[in-house]
DNA sequence: CCTAGTTACGTACAGCGTACGTAGTGCGCT
DNA sequence: AGCGCACTACGTACGCTGTACGTAACTAGG
């Protein structure tokens, strides 16, 4: 009987098996693919432990001899994505390194857009997380500055990826399971939006709304975010 | 007989009462405050359509006549959190201004940590967040650039503080209703963060753990990640 | 070989969001 | 004035959730 700990626990920090036993019918990766590849279908709200342990071919509870919480699924989830980033090998020009990186961060978190709503709940220093942190790190060598200023600019890299991306996606996660169109969603909020900005109530939200002209390009709005923060960074530019 | 709308809707344009019939017992703020305070004293998951009704002492189904689906009550939460921000009045400094409002933003995801698990899902427009939209582009009035790139500092300030703020508050939320403690869980992940760095697999990680020497200052690492993304839109400094 | 530790998983329970139906209330219209 | 209808109120019920607990089968180590 494994049993859930009384004590914190770090799902990584567990062996994946142990001697003794029949053999594990699966690894933590099967699981976690099983799990994203439920999200990516019918979102996020799909995964349950049942859902999961079914489209595995096992029986509800025997998946808890793997994953002892759910948020520790989360975990797994997270993790198994990280794995999408394509280590290359670092060109010499950080700026570029890191840019690439981000893009990629954006184009995985596009293929799994329950990525943001998961991130701020579970703690991403699993294998592949690490992995990527390093390979970070590993871009930034021939940036000259502490190692502390590299993780900081990393984390404000990551965080405005996050933040951009979430905004884009989150209407695509919502509307999923509901019975109308992301377009017929974003058109009713945009109507509501322009309709509070034609009480008058906000002049200067007004004027910005008048100034754009045309759809946003979001993609391009995305760059110049990434292009200021790597500014902010750079030692040439001060 | 209300029922809900096969067809997207915000909960914002909905007229708060209507007229005909008894009198609404309470206002969209009473409830949004009622389930903001389950939420602060006992976690997110705690807010539930029933314990929320029970708070405001009415029959859980009556809640749905004022909050037709749960995700409008998360965005009614979100809102009134927005309340908490004051509005002051610009001093023409821009950059304190906005580094003020930030911190103001920070100190409110503490106060309810639980924000940054519900931001990525929201639609963050009802009236008291446009009203904040509003107050910084006043104080981002003496910046001279086009009002879209205004509106995109607005975007990757608060992306920063999100980020940076939900990573020191996510163990507090997780921890919630766990027979440990905060420190405890921290205790274990850094142990196992330890051991994985002390494996060599990571060795420019390794170097960046071992160039910190003492704990880390996570107020002063949150203020110079805003000053560097301030500085990349200061004209002064290109 | 035995036994202890493991895997496997069925059953059960408390709690969730919410569809639906019914009863009561009071504004607006005729 | 009074009818009718839109609205509030809310009890019941359904299908789902995470997971505690108990039992049976299996296998490596002593």
């Amino acid at each position: 009987m494994a049993g859930r700990a009384a004590v914190p626990e770090v799902i990584w920090a567990r062996p994946e098996r142990t001697g003794r036993g029949p053999k594990p019918a699966f690894t933590r990766a099967d699981i976690a693919a099983a799990a994203v590849r439920i999200a990516d279908a019918e979102g996020l709200d799909a995964v349950s432990m049942r859902h999961v342990a079914a489209e595995l071919g096992c029986g509800t509870m025997s998946l808890y001899n793997y994953v002892p919480r759910k948020e520790d699924l989360y975990e797994l989830m997270i993790d198994a994505i990280g794995a999408e980033h394509e280590m290359f090998e670092p060109t010499g020009d950080w700026r570029a390194d890191m840019l690439r990186n981000a893009e990629e961060t954006r184009a995985i978190m596009r293929r799994h857009t329950w990525v943001p709503r998961l991130m701020p709940g579970v703690f991403a220093f699993g294998p592949n997380s690490l992995r990527y942190l390093e390979h970070c790190l590993a871009c930034l060598e021939p940036l000259d500055v502490p190692a502390g200023t590299k993780t900081e600019l990393i984390a404000l890299l990551n965080g405005v990826v996050t933040t951009y991306t979430a905004n884009d996606i989150a209407t695509v996660e919502r509307t999923r399971s509901m019975p109308w169109t992301v377009e017929e969603e974003n058109a009713v909020r945009m109507a509501y939006l322009g309709s509070q900005v034609a009480t008058g109530a906000y002049p200067r939200l007004a004027a910005a709304f008048m100034e754009q002209s045309g759809p946003v390009d979001l993609e391009s709005v995305f760059r110049r975010a990434l292009e200021r923060v790597l500014d902010a960074y750079d030692p040439d530019l001060r």
